[in-house]
Order: C-alpha cells, then structure tokens, then sequence
DNA sequence: CGTTGAACCTGTTTGC
DNA sequence: TGCAAACAGGTTCAAC
C-alpha cells in the first residue's frame, strides 16, 4: 500500500504513538530481509526512538544512546506493512521483523510483508545519509518550482516514467502518477522535456495537491479505497472501461508496456 | 549515460 | 466448483 502518502501516514501515526519510546527488545524472522550490515541490532537494544521520517516511499525511525543515533529505514515495498501489535498477539505469517517498545504508547511494531519487495536496513547517520543520497532525488512535497521545472525540461524519456524515477523525483508510484496525470490532462507517453514552463507548473501543482489530498484522507493507494465521505480515492486507476469522471462520454483505457497505465483518450491526448 | 522491460515473491482475482 | 493464468502498490539489474 505503500505511495508517498501512505508513507507519511504511517510515520504520523507512529509519531503520535512511539516517539520517544525504548526498544526492549527485538526479533529478526528472516536476516535476509533485515539487512544487517555495519550495524546490528544488537546494539539499538536499550536505545530511544528520537526521530521518525519519511524518505521518498520509506520509513526511517532514529534510535539514540548517549547523543549517538543510528537508524532504521523500513522500505515497504508493495506490500509491507509496519503493525502495532500487543505482545501476546499471534504470530502472523510473514511477520519478518518485531520491536518491542517500553514508554511508548505501543508495545510492539511489526514488519509484515508478504511479498518481500522491500528491505530493512540499519545505518549509522553517514551510511543512511549515503544511501538516500544515492536512491532518493527532491520529495515532490518540498522540491522548488524552479529545480522541477528544470528536472522536467532536462528528461527525454515518458513522462509517467519520470514521475515515478525515484532517483529524481521520491515517493511517487504507478497509482498517484496516474491520477496526477489525469488531473492535468496529459498522456503517460508525452515526453517530458517537450513540456513548455506552463504545462510543467500546472503538473506541479496538480502533483501536489494530489499527495497533500492523500495524505488527508489517510492515504489511498489501496484497492477500493473509499473516503469518509464517500468519494473514491482515485478518478482513474483500476478504472477501465468506466467513463471518465470529466464526463467527456469517453471510457477510461489501460496500456500495458512498463506499468499499467490508466488514462481517457480524449482529455489526456498524446499528440 | 538514458531508457526500457524482465525478474524478484506471494496472494488474490479472473477466466476457462 | 476447480484450477491455472494473469496480475498486483516497488526496486533493481541487464540489455539496448
């Protein structure tokens, strides 16, 4: 379930709930999921979580000791999921990693993860520094208009591709590039540096506000998700063969070639 | 170097 | 109903 802001939907809720907590304890199911490198657990044992943050689609919680922190970063994959669980709570298959917490509004954090795309890693504050240096490009939250709209005109590859290159752009995937692309009107296939300065603000903006909604509904990319009130999370993904919610008579398509493309053929022309 | 598609896994949905 | 094929939110690596 795991988009940009899922992502940040998870890190409130643990903000709120496990910030400050102490790690009792820990339980590794599979090592090769919980990427031990430098670091080992062993050694957040007795540490207090003092940061939780969000890079690109993952989740990174900093422990520290005596003004020495080492982290965490749980990448989520397409099917991870970190659970608050209670310690008498019956082992789930899948569960690859448990933290047990004292002081802290939850006893216990559960990495579960059926498909295993997506890793745990520990890092001392140089390491994960390096590694979301080398993986993550700007946050599509935070990024200046001025460096996107350079990042736009400079790619001559799909725009959707672009959209979802998390080395230059972090924490968008398949289903908010396509309901961004939607939203602005324009194809999956449109080659992003053939966009004038006009069309890129309004991709801008409409990326945006797209993530900021998502994350207010408490994030959507999920199977029929449906909002408080009411109104579906996506116009356009997992919607072939519906009419387009612009009402222009036509019904939405798929394309099939990277990853499923939801898109109406006469709002989002390819030209 | 930039771009594209297959592979990685398991569970669920779809179609015969 | 039963079974097999197709497909799924991501990332990485090889091939062009």
């Amino acid at each position: 379930m795991p988009e940009l802001p899922e992502a940040e939907v998870v890190v409130s809720q643990l903000r709120g709930r496990v910030l400050g907590a102490v790690l009792k304890d820990s339980w590794v199911g599979r090592p090769d999921i919980v990427r031990q490198g430098i670091e080992t657990l062993d050694w957040y044992r007795g540490t207090s979580i003092i940061t939780i943050q969000r890079r690109g689609k993952s989740v990174v919680l900093g422990f520290s000791r005596n003004h020495e922190t080492r982290y965490l970063l749980a990448e989520l994959g397409m099917t991870g999921l970190l659970l608050f669980r209670s310690p008498n709570a019956s082992y789930q298959k899948h569960t690859h990693l448990i933290l047990s917490l004292e002081g802290g509004l939850e006893p216990e954090l559960r990495y579960w993860n059926p498909r295993r795309f997506g890793r745990i890693y520990l890092f001392d504050r140089t390491g994960l520094e390096r590694f979301c240096h080398k993986r993550f490009g700007c946050d599509p939250l935070t990024v200046p208009w001025e460096q996107f709209r350079q990042l736009v005109k400079g790619r001559r590859g799909r725009l959707k591709a672009l959209l979802m290159y998390q080395q230059v752009i972090a924490g968008i995937g398949n289903i908010y590039a396509n309901e961004i692309l939607y939203r602005t009107r324009l194809h999956p296939y449109r080659t992003a540096s053939r966009l004038n300065s006009r069309t890129i603000r309004r991709l801008y903006d409409v990326m945006q506000e797209v993530l900021l909604d998502a994350i207010r509904d408490g994030g959507s990319s999920v199977r029929d998700f449906l909002a408080p009130n009411g109104i579906k999370g996506h116009l356009v993904y997992d919607k072939v063969g519906e009419p387009c919610p612009a009402k222009c008579g036509k019904r939405i398509r798929r394309l099939v070639g990277e990853r499923s493309s939801f898109f109406c053929p006469t709002c989002q022309r390819r030209k």
